[in-house]
DNA sequence: CGCTCACTTGATTGTGTTCAAAATGTGTGG
DNA sequence: CCACACATTTTGAACACAATCAAGTGAGCG
């Protein structure tokens, strides 16, 4: 559980922090050779940490690398014409970001930490290269890549067909997977984003989404406090988001 | 401009159908060597024509390849836990579907034929084989995915933050940049969907969709015939899905 | 010719937005 | 540690946009 964020090991080249992260069998989830952990541990960087607000990568800048998020949250969003900010996205710990950038070579959002963040990155040329080395790295990436596809179009249907309860639902369901998948409480975690983020998220005004975690908090299917969030009746909350037996990942955003 | 079509040659492995084929700089964009083309031309089989509502796979099926659409149209959707369908996508000649199904090695979505409509087989297992041989051929699948990563993150800031008038204008002007892609007439154009579909997809009732369309057809920035579009004014509908002069990927939805 | 399905148009309703203001929380400098 | 400024969250009231309900029109097809 212990994850080395010691600012002496930033870039290091010793040996597999990879095979030591926590994060190893999620972030590239990789069946990999121990041989093979290490050539892809000697690629990747180490970066110091991200503070609250500063931004990993803009919108429109050159594509070098995909990043794994190690500790803390990013927010990817999009600035449209009329200027307002549009999130895409959040990342939390073993997720891959920047992926949208290898089409054009140079990322179409921008990313930016929530919290104190550190990253790893993974210059996508080398990682390219490894690829033909190592075959099983490859498909982990058309994997990751395609895994990502599809959550995406599950998140055009939360935007298309769900009201505010299904979206604030599904919203909150999901991070509570993504914390499970993690080793984390299902049921009981702290959002790194302010409401206003999960509404623009959701394409709901910070107000509605306001209104109804607390009205979810008065029919006892959460319990809120600030960013503090408690799942009390998780299986009604299932329900809402219209989870059918046979096909559990609808809910998973 | 000509596509082979004709039924005797259906699954012919004779010399690369691919290098005739007028989408060839598009469905995979690859400056391949005469003889790489010949690898993959190889691997791809030729479908007979699916018609109108026909299935080419369905959500839950086994993946086992991605397809190129080569004329006509699909739909791919998700059938809901309540039942109803979300369209997350249309394919036009030249586009691949089915990359989401990789990551759990099934669909979890149907494609369906919109009219008459001809694909090209391409087994996945043999083209990630294939990648090994060729690496420009990796890199543009990389590509293929990353580009549609983005396109799917565009689409949620669609679904997000537009109003009606401007879901519809960016619809119709997304489908003029793909008809223009493939070398046909940007501003006149024939629907595959219907009017239900199109509303399905952009998260608006039918009723919305045809009342916005009689609109803009009123304020002269479309001309309407049935299916049948033409764009009148293109840089007023261009204007109304706010494009910025330095950002115009943003109007390809 | 008659049936069905798709599309259009109108009237009404409802969900979520917007505007406004108060309450709570957070960070900073003295 | 407190006081102050500022941001975030909550709550209330009015409004607006798109959905729904309903009816009518038109096109395609057996």
């Amino acid at each position: 559980m212990s994850i080395s964020t010691a600012p002496s090991r930033f870039n290091s080249k010793l040996t597999s922090q990879c095979q030591n992260c926590s994060l190893s069998a999620l972030c590239l989830p990789i069946a990999l050779a121990d041989e093979d952990i290490n050539r892809l541990d000697q690629i990747i960087e180490r970066k110091r940490p991200l503070k609250k607000g500063e931004i990993l990568f803009h919108q429109g800048q050159a594509f070098d690398s995909v990043f794994a998020v190690r500790t803390g949250t990013l927010k990817t969003f999009n600035i449209t014409a009329s200027g307002e900010e549009q999130i895409t996205g959040f990342y939390c710990p073993s997720e891959l970001v920047g992926l949208s950038g290898i089409d054009n070579n140079n990322y179409p959002i921008t990313a930016k930490a929530l919290e104190t963040t550190t990253v790893c990155e993974i210059p996508f040329s080398h990682l390219e290269n490894l690829t033909s080395q190592i075959p099983s790295l490859k498909h982990q990436l058309f994997r990751v890549m395609s895994r990502k596809i599809s959550d995406d179009q599950q998140m055009m249907v939360l935007l298309g067909k769900k009201n505010a309860d299904e979206k604030v639902a599904s919203f909150l369901l999901n991070l509570s997977n993504r914390f499970k998948k993690r080793g984390y409480s299902a049921t009981s975690f702290r959002l790194a984003m302010s409401r206003g983020e999960v509404g623009n998220y959701l394409g709901l005004a910070v107000e509605t989404v306001s209104r109804v975690m607390t009205r979810f908090q008065k029919n006892e299917l959460i319990e809120v406090d600030g960013k503090e969030i408690s799942i009390i009746n998780l299986s009604e909350m299932q329900k809402l988001v219209g989870i059918a037996d046979d096909c559990a990942r609808i809910a998973d955003i």
